[in-house]
RNA sequence: GGGGCGGUAGCUCAAUUGGUUAGAGUACCGGACUGUCGAUCCGGUGGUUGCGGGUUCGAGUCCCGUCCGCCUCGCCA
């Protein structure tokens, strides 16, 4: 075999006159009969071949084989590095010269291929290039992406490093702990009836090795979440998962800050300014959603006080809910608005898009969205334009308004008045177009850390408290005192605590979310309790844990970034399958190898299973 | 589990209110051609319109079911 001396992406103009070898794939060739032009193509790039049987080293033979090659065929050449003097081009890096061969050797000849790799054609549809896979990676974009997954890679192993953290792996065959995300399960061959779990994350052997003296950990690790994917989203997915002891969460912050901006700098070049805190109270206030996208405006007011002084049913109706509980109690009601400024974006506000909002916030649990216009001349106009008159003023007053806005209201209890807003929102910002462009497509890069989240939520089938990050995640210090005392039944009090969380959010998007940890097993219990588990249950599901952590367990926490939605970022893409080499589709399929498939009977058997499936009855064809 | 969009030649798409033999570009095959770079020119092969059923004189088109892909709600401690 012709091994290469360069890569297709290497020769210049001064390599002229020298023989270099070059391996590679047909990209293109242009055949002139007696002068034949081929594209060589690999993931460095592409250079021009040239065939031309009155050149030194051509022959009638080596035309003849250069006439056979097609697109996708694997060649290895050897030639003569040539300026291309009259007829550069400049489309390619390469193209200020060409190779003359003289040797060609075809390595592997393709049949017609279901595509080509061409990032300047229409892509084929999504499923023809997951089933051809290797076909859609020889793409130079999708090389260009998998470089920059690898780039985040060696950053991250650099950056963990230069601050003392050791990477060590954890195991794939896990403990079903069935809180939380639905599980892959695995049985096992050795102890029948019994099953190991795909981990959703190491977080419990990460804290572990916490107790066990390892001090920072580090890993770039497999998770597994039996859910239905999104475009962001899909059951096996890599985080970059890492703990410290000793710490308060002000040092993990640090700490996950100066990750980010290692990362920004090297694989995009970008300076990161320091990143902004906000709680979680401001963020649901304000945007209504626990990770803000603040590129835009558009803020959240509670307008409750001029609301109540407006004679609208469904406002006093709302305002009436859960009247004596604390001010940003989750059942309490309130009125929210959204001002839409006039030459900002509101004028594209047509009566079908508003119409369409109160379908919208519906679907969110909430009764409806009231709108209304400020007209040019500074009067109210269109739906609840005459309960909104009396308190002109003031609300006037309370969302700055200015003639041409339009106002878009929602009254409900405060977590789904909220909810619904914050969603809202985010669809009126992308139909009237405010919402910049990608940070990788040159639009800004909003960083946010939100703080602050309540440590309990309430299950909305099973009204039972649930862990809003994960039954491990301390109180925030100056609460844990107040928790520890909380009447379990104290729905108020619980609902109030604060945990010691916290997400990093990038332009509306949670890329990480880490805590400082419970290390005292009586909170731990506490919070077990509160969960509505039994101690004999706790120690059955977590034992380990609560033993592990009574035997001298440093303070510790961490976080976890997703690292598929940090490259997506880099990569400018909105669908998580482009920065994943083999990704599956809805369903969990891997259309090149066939995944999920069938299994022998006996296969079945010694891992003592009996599968209940039955085939459906035999359709003939199928799609 | 619910909602939406899509599936026509290897690929990307077209096909009037249901109406003749389902077309085009590209790829592929054959031929011509010494400076192309989306090469060009000439000719050709290629289709169970995802699958199954129904309505109709007649279905790519309408209806029902189903499979697959994508988006989304639920779900994602």
């Amino acid at each position: 075999m012709i091994r290469r001396t360069h890569t297709c992406g290497e020769c210049r103009e001064t390599h002229a006159g020298q023989t270099v070898s070059l391996n590679g794939w047909v990209n293109r060739y242009r055949d002139h009969g007696n002068l034949i032009f081929i594209d060589l193509r690999d993931r460095f790039g592409m250079t021009q071949l040239v065939f031309d049987r009155e050149q030194k080293g051509g022959s009638q033979a080596l035309l003849d084989a250069a006439d056979k090659l097609r697109n996708e065929d694997v060649i290895a050449v050897t030639g003569v590095v040539r300026l291309r003097a009259s007829d550069p081009n400049p489309k390619l890096a390469t193209g200020k010269v060409e190779v003359v061969v003289t040797e060609l050797e075809v390595l592997g000849k393709t049949q017609n291929p279901p595509f080509l790799p061409d990032d300047t054609a229409k892509l084929p549809n999504e499923e023809l290039r997951l089933k051809f896979r290797y076909m859609d990676l020889r793409r130079p974009r999708m090389q260009q992406i998998l470089a920059l997954r690898h780039k985040v890679y060696q950053t991250t192993r650099r950056y963990f490093d230069e601050n003392g953290f050791l990477e060590i792996e954890t195991p794939i065959l896990y403990k079903s702990t069935p809180e939380g995300a639905r599980e892959f399960i695995v049985p096992s061959r050795n102890v029948p009836g019994h099953w190991y779990a795909l981990p959703q994350s190491p977080q419990l052997f990460k804290q572990i090795l916490m107790v066990a003296g390892c001090d920072r950990y580090m890993q770039i690790c497999r998770c597994f979440r039996d859910e239905d994917p999104r475009a962001d989203r899909q059951a096996e997915f890599t985080q970059v998962d890492l703990e410290m002891s000793f710490v308060r969460r002000e040092h993990v912050m640090d700490m996950m800050e100066g990750y980010v901006r290692r990362l920004w700098k090297d694989v995009a070049g970008v300076d990161v300014p320091p990143i902004q805190k906000m709680t979680y109270r401001e963020a649901m206030e304000r945007f209504g959603i626990d990770r803000p996208d603040t590129r835009y405006g558009l803020e959240i007011r509670d307008i409750s006080d001029v609301a109540a002084k407006m004679e609208l049913g469904f406002f006093k109706e709302a305002l009436a809910k859960g009247a004596d509980r604390p001010k940003f109690n989750s059942k309490r009601g309130v009125v929210k608005a959204i001002r839409v400024p006039g030459g900002g974006g509101a004028e594209k506000l047509t009566r079908k898009l508003t119409d369409g909002y109160n379908e919208f916030v519906r679907s969110f649990g909430a009764g409806g969205c009231a709108v209304v216009k400020l007209n040019a001349q500074g009067m109210f106009e269109t739906g609840i334009a005459k309960f909104v008159e009396p308190v002109k003023t003031e609300l006037t007053a309370a969302l700055g308004l200015q003639p041409g806005d339009t106002v878009l209201f929602v009254a409900d209890a405060y977590a789904v008045c909220t909810k619904a807003l914050g969603e809202l929102r985010q669809k009126v910002a992308r139909d009237i177009g405010v919402v910049p462009k990608p940070g990788a497509e040159g639009g800004p890069w909003n960083f946010l850390i939100v703080i602050d989240f309540p440590m309990f939520e309430r299950d909305k089938e099973t009204n039972r408290w649930v862990a809003m990050h994960h039954p491990f995640t301390a109180p925030r210090d100056d609460q844990a005192e107040a928790f520890v005392k909380a009447d379990v039944d104290d729905e108020v009090t619980i609902e109030s605590i604060v945990s010691a969380g916290y997400d990093i959010v990038l332009n509306g998007q949670e890329i990480a979310g880490g805590s400082i940890r419970i290390h005292d097993p009586a909170v731990q219990g506490k919070v077990f309790q509160l969960l509505g588990m039994t101690p004999e249950q706790a120690k059955e599901k977590f034992s380990f844990l609560l033993e592990a952590l009574s035997y001298g367990a440093p303070p510790h926490g961490g976080i976890a970034f997703g690292l598929d939605r940090l490259v997506m970022n880099f990569a400018g893409t909105e669908n998580i399958r482009d920065v994943m080499a083999f990704p599956k589709t809805q369903i969990g399929a891997d259309l090149m190898t066939g995944a999920p498939g069938f299994v022998t009977p006996d296969q079945l058997a010694e891992v003592h299973l009996k599968s209940t499936w039955t085939p459906p009855p035999a359709s003939p064809g199928g799609g």
